[in-house]
DNA sequence: TGATTTTATGTTATAAAATTACAAAAAAAA
DNA sequence: TTTTTTTTGTAATTTTATAACATAAAATCA
């Protein structure tokens, strides 16, 4: 957790003296980070075991160990500032920040993701008797990616981009299919519906989206992703690659479930490929 | 830079004690920082200006100031210690692994890109009369993702799966139209001949693939992109979301060229989703 | 309101931690 | 082997952080 953020947040409940402190700190945590008790005291015109007491109502053993908290929330990638592009961005600027946010989102997604519900819903596509990805708008290139992942584990793998397709493919589908939906907002309504047609087939429905969402309501196994989206330039981006990354953790889990045999096989099916490529000793 | 793997680096050139120092901080770091130098000194069987001097050797101030750096190269995301997959990894381990080694690649991702050159493919993306995406397996889809994104933005845009599609549509390019190629590897045989075949015609190819590939070469401009790979998994995973990355990178300098008048236009575009969903209001 | 309790803050003292200065030991060079 | 250089450790010093206590301010209650 950042402790930035916790100061601010944290910021009411602080008795005068600290609130000095934690302007202080919020002004120049740069600096903080370089300073001793001492200096930190008298920027913010306290004395030094007000200082000291500011950091363990923060739940820290005492200053160094405070320090290191925010030597930490500095470093890490989700930096406290506002990093959303702005109008008068450079391209140096613009591509750092995409950069910085997509991983900043990334890490959001980390956290809300639960471990319990993807080895439940690995255990499903492992024994799954045909899988079926769908996902409409910048979903659609994320059901794409994963048939492009799990055709290569031998099991029948289905995916269309046309809905009424997505439709006819979920009404045929029966008890034994596994029917992976995948929506940002979880409120697209043909995808919510889709849902719906394979659940009364029998088929089980997973749906990577949002929880408390109506297409999670849907569906008997939900993975949820709660990703943060810079709504400034009105297109999806950090959702997709955390929904990317999501497929990417069922792909693996899939073939560490199937053992080491299984594995050589992905090998030799990605060996494949090399009369397709250039060698690698004729590059220059 | 990462401390962690400065140590490592650096191993070759310390005095024997000083060694030792190092194996304990690589051995367990979230301890070390913990820690105090004579509780350091203690674990490493030195003294404690030997810590000391450990310290400085690595350019810092000192031990407090060594243990900063420490903890920010552990916060941030980029571990030293090997995140990849093992073969006995739980759900928990390997979902928390492929987060963190994918955040891990953006940030390298990041520091290998130029925004010299993205901010003239951005120019050229602007200006073109035409734009196509195409891409092979696992860059297919990126691709597709980034159709998605261009059409937006009322610009005629090009994507076929199929390499002969491909290869007539760059068949059909002409002088003003943009052909953007997007390979991880730079070597697949059937996306170097399509540039080749592009250029010929007079149409301004763009790769967004490594440096130094037969691609590369066959490009009239490169938006480089080294990204470490997990190659234990036999299928490409970080690669995919960093070019991914790029292309919202283009997508966000193209509307930012674009002007204010023309983001507005991009909120309609997406205004007529709503239709297509549920309201947010009756969620629950 | 004034008395009393609670809470917040500062002062002083103490302990812990880090660093410096110097000396001894080990390694390398002559 | 002797001399020089480098490495390492010991002891002293300084810096830094915390604990204990005291005072001041605020809040509560009669």
């Amino acid at each position: 957790m950042n402790i930035l953020e916790k100061i601010s947040q944290h910021k009411g409940a602080f008795s005068k003296s600290e609130r000095k402190v934690a302007e202080v700190i919020l002004a120049n945590p740069q600096q903080t980070i370089h300073s001793s008790i001492a200096t930190l005291a008298k920027m913010s015109d306290v004395s030094e075991p007000t200082v000291n007491r500011f950091c363990r109502r923060l739940d820290t053993k005492g200053f160094p160990d405070f320090k290191l908290h925010l030597a930490q929330s500095l470093a890490n990638g989700t930096p406290y500032v506002n990093r959303h592009v702005e109008e008068d961005d450079g391209p140096e600027e613009y591509t750092n920040k995409i950069f910085e946010s997509t991983m900043a989102a990334l890490e959001v997604a980390k956290q809300s993701v639960d471990a319990q519900s993807i080895n439940r819903v690995v255990d499903l596509l492992t024994q799954a008797k045909k899988i079926s990805f769908f996902g409409l708008g910048a979903s659609s290139s994320v059901a794409h990616d994963a048939v492009n992942k799990f055709f290569r584990f031998n099991v029948p793998v289905v995916y269309f981009e046309d809905i009424l397709m997505q439709r006819m493919s979920c009404m045929n589908s029966s008890d034994g299919d596994v029917v992976v939906l995948i929506s940002y907002t979880g409120r697209t309504k043909s995808l919510v519906e889709i849902a719906h047609i394979a659940k009364k087939n029998d088929a089980t429905v997973v749906g990577i989206t949002t929880h408390n969402s109506p297409l999670a309501a849907e569906c008997n196994f939900v993975l949820g992703l709660e990703v943060p989206e810079d709504t400034d330039m009105y297109m999806p981006m950090a959702s997709r690659i955390a929904q990317l990354t999501m497929i990417d953790i069922l792909a693996t889990g899939f073939t560490l479930r199937r053992g080491t045999k299984f594995r050589e096989n992905l090998k030799r099916v990605k060996d494949t490929l090399r009369d397709s490529r250039f060698d690698r000793s004729n590059l220059k």
